[in-house]
DNA sequence: TCCTATCTGCGAACAACGTTAACAGATATT
DNA sequence: AATATCTGTTAACGTTGTTCGCAGATAGGA
């Protein structure tokens, strides 16, 4: 821990400033991570933190990085399906904790972002399908799991505040007796098997 | 056109309005869509907006509904994967001529995406399903067209900065010898039908 | 030991944003 | 003609991300 540089310690660290921000965002979405708002719960100044971050995009970055952290992927079985599936699932349970993770913009993709898409690859290789046809099928594993997560009751009945009966029969029909609930729980396997087959043509 | 109402008549519409926002979305993203810069678009003032808008996500939901106006909707007929994939197609047109779609926020549906969910559920009612599985079939194929569109080359090379070779080898040689290009033509067809299936079980 | 270079964090400030308040002018009904 | 009501504008408020200097602290070199 040899800073051998001149000058006062850093009190900071990003992990923690990205924990704080997380916390945050947990509680109010993203519009409640403001510099300002970060920066009082670490105890310190909003113009303090840019000299951890460049700018509050990467903060976000950083963000994602941190939560994608908690994936944990196990060793290649040889059951590509299932080994997707199994992590998969943790991404769901992820957008589900954290609803924000879908709006915040990766323009960077941190290491454990990277990490989840090297595995991916990996997991993927046996099947000697073309690099970008396996990345095409993480991507929209990806995408999959984001949808799957924010699905439910993401907000209320005010979406449908422009149904016409007269115009959307059907839908006004569907609405009234089925309220969208949580997916099924196979449904995800399902999907996922449906895009992999489809996009490997295994 | 009998207005019946003293004061004078308004000089805008709202989707002249959402027309220029969206032209301004088109060129600079969402974050060129500023009430000031709106208002200047169509000659007018910030607050001016306001009689028309209550809030500048409500500017964004009819900006999402205009461009959703343009879908062209088939009269179903009986083979339902191909009428959802014509639809799904123009989608993902859609979604690449606007890469802010999918960022817009739809906190309430306008009239013509709900055109398009009722649409879905008609050309998906001879099968029978249970309507949730529909709404989540269509949801799905939504999500798919999204992902879709906002795949390619929407951003640099900047995005794999913390890309390390020893941590990440086989994501590094994909990268050095496979460019992601863009989505190949059947693949749509091939995924949307996988996931059709995996959903209506049929 | 003192000096100096260099880093940290802070207060003030700036431009831009969404939004509101109060007001002047125009217009259709009475 | 009088009145009520709607429109659009100017000014302003609070908040946001971000930058500018500056005071203070600290480690290495003399």
């Amino acid at each position: 821990m040899n800073a051998s540089r001149p000058g006062p310690a850093r009190s900071l660290t990003i992990p923690g400033i990205a924990a704080a921000a997380v916390a945050l965002a947990d509680r109010g979405g993203l519009d409640a991570v403001t510099m300002r708002s970060v920066a009082a719960a670490v105890g310190t100044s909003a113009p303090a933190l840019y000299r951890y971050v460049a700018s509050r995009d990467e903060l976000l970055g950083h963000m994602v990085d941190l939560v994608s952290a908690e994936l944990r992927h196990p060793e290649p079985s040889g059951d590509w399906v299932g080994d997707l599936l199994a992590v998969t699932e943790q991404q769901v349970v992820l957008h589900r904790e954290h609803r924000w993770l879908g709006a915040a913009s990766t323009a960077v993709m941190g290491p454990h972002v990277l990490d989840h898409l090297e595995w991916g690859m990996a997991v993927l290789a046996p099947l000697g399908a073309p690099t970008t046809a396996v990345m095409e099928a993480l991507a929209l594993a990806n995408g999959v799991a984001a949808l799957f997560g924010a699905a439910g009751p993401a907000a209320g009945p005010e979406i449908f505040r422009n149904l016409d009966a007269a115009r959307h029969p059907a839908l006004t029909a569907a609405l009234a007796n089925a309220a969208p609930g949580p997916p099924a729980d196979d449904l995800l396997r399902r999907v996922l098997t449906g895009i992999l087959t489809a996009v490997l043509g295994r």
